[in-house]
Order: C-alpha cells, then sequence, then structure tokens
DNA sequence: ATATATATTTAGATGCATCTAAACGACGGT
DNA sequence: ACCGTCGTTTAGATGCATCTAAATATATAT
C-alpha cells in the first residue's frame, strides 16, 4: 500500500517531467514539494525499492511505467475532483485546488467512477489540464504558448492556468480569464505589464502572470475537450 | 494541529459515551478501533495533555467540552458526506460508511458548509443518525429500543442503522430496510430468527440484525427529520 | 484477608516522514 | 589537472502511531 506521500511524490515528478527532461534531480522535487533534499533522497530509495522510480544517484529520478500509472491515477482524481467541485459545488475555478489536493488520496475507485459518470466523462479540468480517461493512459498535453511571447494584435484563446499558484488564480479569476477566454494582446509594455482586450474590455496583467498563462491562436476552436 | 488519528480517538470515545457511561476503558477504545491497550493509553496521554480529554488512571477516559467539539464536528463531516453520497451520487446506504470515513478528516470548512447547502441542512443521516448543525452543539438522539426486544404484534418505524457493521447493514438493504420502514413484528422465534411484515411481505431477520437495529413504535410519526 | 485473575500501564522497539549537520561526489574554471 | 563550489547523499535525531513483553494496579473469589 503507498502511503498519501508516496503518492503526492509520484505526481510531482510526474508533473516535473512535463516540464523539464527526465531525470529529475533531487533539489527540484524538494523544492516543489518544500521539503529539504534529504528528505527527498531517502524517499526516492523507498520508491525505488517499490519499482516506482528509476533512479541515478547524483543525477535525478525518472518514473518507472508503474510509477507513472500510480501518477495519472492521482491526477485523475484530483481533476475529477476539481470539475465537480466547480460544477455541482459552486466553487470558483481558483478555489478548487487545495481542496482537491486534500481529497485526492481518499476517494475509492467507486468514488471515481460515480465522479465521472455525473460529470460525463469530461477531459479537461477548470484551469485546462486534461483527466486522464479511466484507463489511465498519460493524456496528451497539447501545444501551448505562454502569453507572454506573443506580440500585440494577436488574438488568442486561454488554453491553461497552473492551477498550483493561488495568488495568480484568484486574480485571473477576478480579471474575468478562463480556458475558453478570448483575448487579443493590446500591448506588451516594456517593464512588466500586460494588457490585453477581452470582450471590448482592457484588461491588465502582471508579467508574472503574463509568463505562466498559456494560449493557443484563436483561429482554431477548441477540438479536444 | 490535531491528527486524523486523533480525530478519530475523539470520534470514537464519543460514540462509546452514547453506549456506555463514562469513563469509557482503555480496552474498550482499544477493541473499538482495533488497536492494542497499550497504543490507546499512550493516546488517551497525548488528548489530556492537549485538554480534550479527561483522563483517570486505571479507570478511563472522558471528553470535555473542547473534545465533544471536534468530535461533533467530525461526526457532522461523517453524516453530511453520507447524505451527500446517497443522495447525489447514487451510494446505497449501505455503502456510505466507509467512503464517509476516508473524507471526513480532509474536508475543509468551506466544504463543509456547501455540502450542507446543497442538501438543504439535513438533520438526519441515510443510517437515521442525527447530523450536528453548523454550530456544533451535541445533536439529541431520539429515543429507541431494539426490535429484537419487541414482541409479536407489534407495530413499529424503523429508526436507526448502526454504520458500523458492513454486514449488517447489507443485509438490511438487500431486505429493504431502510430507517422510515414501516414493519410489524410477526414471529420471534426461539432461536435466532426474527420475523416481521414490510408491505404484507416476511421478511426474515437473523437475532444479531434484530438486536442492533433501532426502532420505535409505528404511532408517532417522524417529527424530528 | 489474601490469592488469583484481569485490565492497565510502562518499557522498549519498529517504520514512516521529516529535519540538521557533516561527508562526499560531480563539474566548471583556471 | 586541480581546486572549489554546488548539489547530493549519509548519519543521526525527532515525533507520530503502532506493536510486544513485562510490570503493576484493581477487582474477584474463596
Amino acid at each position: 500500500m503507498l502511503s498519501d506521500v508516496m503518492e503526492d511524490y509520484l505526481k510531482s515528478i510526474y508533473n516535473l517531467e512535463r516540464e523539464h527532461e527526465p531525470p529529475i534531480a533531487t533539489s527540484t522535487i524538494a523544492e516543489y514539494l518544500d521539503v529539504t533534499p534529504p528528505t527527498v533522497t531517502s524517499m526516492a530509495e523507498k520508491l525505488e525499492s517499490r519499482g516506482l522510480i528509476e533512479r541515478e544517484k547524483y543525477a535525478g529520478v525518472e518514473l518507472t511505467p508503474d510509477g507513472e500509472t500510480v501518477a495519472v491515477e492521482v491526477i485523475r482524481h484530483h481533476r475529477l475532483l476539481e470539475s465537480f467541485l466547480a460544477t455541482h459545488l459552486d466553487y470558483d475555478w481558483d478555489e478548487v485546488h487545495d481542496e482537491a489536493d486534500a481529497l485526492e488520496h481518499h476517494i475509492s475507485e467507486e468514488f471515481e467512477d460515480r465522479l465521472a459518470e455525473k460529470l460525463g466523462d469530461p477531459t479537461v479540468d477548470p484551469h485546462g489540464d486534461p483527466i486522464p480517461n479511466a484507463d489511465l493512459e498519460p493524456p496528451e498535453h497539447p501545444d501551448t504558448e505562454v502569453l507572454a511571447d506573443h506580440a500585440e494584435g494577436d488574438a488568442l484563446v486561454v488554453a491553461r492556468a497552473s492551477d498550483r499558484n493561488t495568488d495568480e488564480l484568484r486574480y485571473l479569476a477576478d480579471a474575468g480569464v478562463q480556458p475558453g477566454t478570448e483575448l487579443t494582446v493590446t500591448e506588451h509594455a516594456p517593464i512588466g505589464l500586460f494588457v490585453v482586450e477581452i470582450d471590448g474590455e482592457a484588461v491588465h496583467l502582471p508579467e508574472r502572470v503574463a509568463e505562466t498563462l498559456e494560449v493557443r491562436p484563436a483561429a482554431d476552436e477548441v477540438t479536444d475537450a
């Protein structure tokens, strides 16, 4: 039986593997999970002995297929919960992450199934992240670019907002920006401010937000949802 | 911050105090939670040092008002979750207990509030147990008797089925017996079998089930729900 | 009243997840 | 090729929840 903490490590490594090329360094995981590096080393030894990760000392760590399956299941739980909280319990999309984190390790298969059924087997969660299917195949992460890389005049659709930074999410939610929102870049000010137009309104976004907000060209409509 | 385990001990002591007069003995708690007595002693010391229980060595344990409040909150979570699973996720009433046990320590105040709102502030759960209100006053447990104490011919309403024994619950659920069900005692056979009539049908119940199933006279209608 | 049975507590150990401090390996710059 | 820096691992400690075995207190029966 895997502990909650082990599941968290596997989920984190999975997420980090989408951002960086494996192997994932000890310090990267430590920072992501807000623990010290020796803690990561010791956990990595346990996960390796259970065949959930491969580990090269002093280099880093990579999920095995088994480890990836565990990670994908936890992520499926997380994103189904987020979707459920948003659509059935009236949570705002910037509030769902922490609650889903707390519950994701504790729901049964039964609960997972009923949730998916109730939601009509959704394929994306409220942040725009793909929801793995019941077979636990790792979902495709569609190609996106960050808003900050776009020039003035570009017409875009919001594809995904990272669910890890509560401040940024709240900012976006307050500004009415969510996956599916159409926007046009009005101005990329030299120092730290980004201006976009949404439904004719000018919305100002700090560069930090623009650097993490993922978008795709407005032309192609939602195909994957 | 209290651990999940501490919350479980407090909840258990609360439940045991409804059954036996305090103080509650070490071995009683040990058996209820399926741990060894020394484990209970050591946990009792911790809970005492936090002012959540009073403890008399070699005698047993009793909740303080603070301890009771914690227990009642956990029980509120548990019973709201049970109600939600039964009414919104199509769980059968004999399936909800384990899932609620797994989740009760991990939901936020926010989640609790939204659940209560969604359910219309229910006052009893699917087993017939009272749901504490948001002020966390300990709920009244209505006077009931067990089915096994009744004589042939008595007309009764099912008030409550303990949610701790999965086997018995499944038996009752299969037999169509649930809180609110009206029944008449047909036969109290001398050795271990109880026969009741429900909607004109004869239903056979093992004595073990009849000894835990709580009922009240059929005359007074549901007043408290 | 004393011996015996039973329940409780104490003592000491284990595994988990974490930490700090210290040792060690890898890697880039001169 | 060496040295120093930086990141990683080892070593050892802590707190939690649990166990078994042993000591001790309480209750019961004669």
